[in-house]
DNA sequence: TAACGCCTTTACTGGTGAGTATACTAGGCA
DNA sequence: TGCCTAGTATACTCACCAGTAAAGGCGTTA
């Protein structure tokens, strides 16, 4: 919490070397990786923080140099996986100008982010694992994701390129099956992501039916 | 495992009176569906046999004279869940002719047993949490329920009511979605689950695209 | 009423794992 | 050369929780 690392003016004497600060930071990245990696391999409960230690060579005290606790590494974990599709979400590439391409845009980033190493924690690890203030920020941005879905469902509607689909359960429906890849996506897929999002796209898209 | 209160011959001397074997049935019973309730509410590893016995009006060790550790608990309510989707796939009601209806009916049952107390439990519990032996059986019964769908998908295609989808990745959107709501639903939500069921086969089988 | 067995409780064990007190080491700096 | 700080390890504490031993109570049967 005290740690100046980040914030610390950059004329302050008491600014560590830029190699410090570097190294600090690159080590603090590979912590919440690895534990990344372990959580989505074991689950969050069934990973020890000497698991994670072990994995990184080094013994449980030193994480905590690093970390304030347990907590804070998932939340990372959480934050960078949410991140990542709260980007893709709020830049669209610039092409994408209807409702539609916007949408198809944001399958391929969402996706993207699923199948990172971050996206077990994103969709499986659960907010109740995480304090109050925590667990409210994960919360705010799910939300946030969610209310982008229903809105650019919303806007395709009113654009006319869309049915008149309820954009709240279009929403669930999606998340839904873009989250649930987590259970079954594996590294050496035999699909690469962006070809899972264009399939998953083109099925909510086009739909079943052949009319 | 030597319980004889459902094995036990008719003519044995040793047979206990039908009302103490239909005693412990019940309060064996009970106690998987309080299991069930809280670790929906508070999760599998935040769940202590002591707060399930003490939603329960009694101790911890009395728990153990229904059920054989934590773990059978968990598989049981795996078990019960998934146990009814694989009768929805398995009967499809008479009038269901088509692969499209059959789908439809699935879907029904699906979130029928999904919003049901042992929906969490079926989808959002780990395997990992189990031995080996019950994992294997709850991942076969995952299974049967994804080829089930995959060939629901693929005759709908060989007739020609659906559009040449690749089964899997439907299967795996479909089950995704529908999944996905233990994150959503509550009791009190504003829809049944039979009106979420018929909105989610609306999308998945109209699509999304005007045309 | 005596004996048996079922159900339950009180009071424990043993293991695991998060988090910490303390000491050691090595590099930067006076 | 000697001090200071960051980083690391050893060796703990403490809490929690799954599972158990042992004993008491109560209804049923002889």
């Amino acid at each position: 919490m005290t740690e100046p690392a980040n914030q610390a003016p950059a004329d302050s004497p008491w600014k560590p070397s830029g190699d410090r600060a570097r190294d600090r930071a690159m080590k603090r990245d590979a912590v919440i990786r690895a534990a990344a990696r372990l959580f989505r391999e074991r689950g969050y409960h069934r990973t020890s923080l000497d698991d994670l230690a072990l994995a990184l060579n080094v013994t449980k005290p030193t994480l905590y140099r690093y970390v304030e606790n347990k907590e804070e590494i998932l939340f990372e974990c959480f934050r960078l996986g949410v991140e990542r599709i709260l980007a893709a979400l709020h830049s669209p590439p610039p092409e994408a100008t209807t409702a539609r391409e916007r949408l198809r845009a944001l399958v391929l980033g969402y996706v993207g982010a699923i199948t990172s190493e971050f996206g077990w924690c994103m969709v499986r690890a659960e907010d109740q694992d995480l304090g109050p203030e925590m667990s409210q920020a994960i919360k705010a941005a799910k939300t946030e994701i969610d209310q982008g879905i229903r809105r650019l469902v919303r806007d395709g509607i009113d654009e006319g390129t869309f049915r008149a689909h309820d954009p709240k359960m279009v929403a669930f429906a999606l998340a839904g099956a873009l989250n649930w890849s987590t259970h079954w996506h594996r590294e050496d897929a035999a699909l690469t992501p962006d070809e899972i999002a264009e399939r998953f796209f083109a099925l909510f898209d086009g739909g079943l039916s052949a009319t």
